[in-house]
DNA sequence: AATTTTGTTTGACAATTTAAAACACGTTTC
DNA sequence: GAAACGTGTTTTAAATTGTCAAACAAAATT
């Protein structure tokens, strides 16, 4: 992540750092791994690992398939995630809201956080039926793509955008999406002159997508909403008449439960 | 988990065990601690926990206050329980079917798998209006004081159920709770023959639930799905000619769906 | 049957972790 | 305003671990 000069790390725990890492290399592609598949991950030798999964093991993050050898995550990882989502209280407060968003609009509407330059979603309401964007809760997206990102980058400070946005992001995804920092810091501005943001297109072909902010009383923005769904359900007129300003309505009821959390 | 001897432990990578000991620390209740506490509930000198802060800090999970020098959780561990759930293909094909219990019904629907005694709810779609259970992913509930934890309880093998209710489970939370041991087996092996499970008030008063289990091809059941609501919603009639049917059409759907995932 | 791959254990050395002590800095107490 | 206290941080040195290499057993391949 850092790019780093390395000037020596002060500390490193390092099994923390290996565990951790370890739990990190399960995915979706692999739900499974093998002791040496991770050795050669992590690039050690199989001691190594082979300490640290008996640990996993022992904790109950991991199970060992008696037969095949090879490793699973087991639900209580989850304990992990949930302590942080339960010290979030937004979550709860807004489901009822997107739902009712949802449900007015007929496109999916979710509630993401700003991490680095990556939406993390932690609420959501899907569409029904076929829904053209699937969004499960810790799904992140690069935020420069997408309309919840735009619009939670725009009230960042200056210095904090550029740490943000430095080097390799402003990724391309289709035509439309805006790789130029110059361009991309204009359109922030006007974002955060309008109060939301709209993206058309910029991550998937097709698909709009409506945001605004979360702002607490502090004037930080610590989350935001967004509705999202094919050009077909969310059409212009769609979006000016209907969607954006139920957007803005609920983001601000929920803006106004916000405040007591941070206290200066 | 394993209730052990302790030969003594072959292996203990302790900077892992203790670092993700701290994560767990947080909580709703808990939200943000400081150096000084993590030290003593982990009962260890300042040091410790101070070098596994600074680690977990510069791994992202951590944020540490730069006024208060508390710490808080970071968005990013939730990448460690999504890692999980990707890994289950199960919660993203429920989604839809939960939905529609939920809309035709009116009660909140959820999707759950079983860990040890209790129940991890990995999917949900929580009805409209003020709905009287809040259940958010990740959470846990004892497993034999909800429909969907005996629904899955009921399929293991006698050998596990011994093991994971032995000793101080079958914690009572009302009156209506099942705390006997023989009572409860006797009411699983009913379970078991009906294909489904019914509580009434077991974990709160007034709050009924409905859950069939999810089986896959092995015939190992995998997860559940139940609908709770209020007695006023969920009564005894509306359970017979409604949602009991729709759960159980719900379950067979997924559970066909479930079944090249383990491979003997 | 021979070879390779994988999981596991051991040994010896290097590296980290640990508690205690010491320091810096605010806060509180007297 | 000085002394005592609580915290976060650094240093020290002894105890514990982590590490690689080597070796073995058991599968899986050839």
């Amino acid at each position: 992540m850092l790019m780093a000069k390395e000037e020596k790390e002060r500390y490193s725990a390092n099994s923390l750092v290996r565990g951790l890492e370890i739990l990190k290399l399960f995915s979706e592609e692999r739900p499974t791994l093998s002791l040496v598949e991770i050795a050669k991950e992590l690039d050690v030798s199989r001691t190594v690992p082979f300490r640290l999964l008996y640990t996993l093991q022992t904790l109950g993050y991991l199970y060992q398939d008696e037969h095949t050898k090879r490793y699973n995550l087991t639900p209580k990882v989850l304990e992990l995630g949930f302590a942080y989502l339960s010290t979030l209280k937004l979550p709860e407060i807004a489901q009822p809201y997107l739902e009712k968003l949802r449900d007015e609009t007929g496109a999916s509407c979710h509630l993401s956080i700003l991490d680095g330059h990556e939406v993390v979603y932690v609420g959501s309401a899907a569409a029904r039926g076929v829904s053209a964007v699937n969004v499960n809760i810790g799904l992140r997206l690069p935020a420069h793509a997408v309309a919840n990102g735009k619009v939670q980058l725009a009230y960042q400070p200056q210095e904090r955008l550029n740490q943000v946005l430095y080097g390799s992001n402003l990724t391309p995804f289709t035509e439309r999406t805006k790789t130029d920092f110059v361009d991309f810091q204009q359109e922030l501005a006007t974002i955060r002159e309008q109060g939301y943001a709209i993206t058309k297109g910029e991550l998937h072909h097709g698909i709009q997508s409506v945001a605004a902010p979360i702002i607490n009383r502090s004037g930080q923005v610590i989350a935001a909403i967004n509705l999202v769904a094919t050009d077909t359900i969310l059409h212009n007129e769609f979006i000016e008449k209907a969607a954006l300003p139920k957007v803005l309505e609920v983001s601000e009821i929920l803006s106004g439960f916000m405040g007591n959390h941070v206290k200066n």
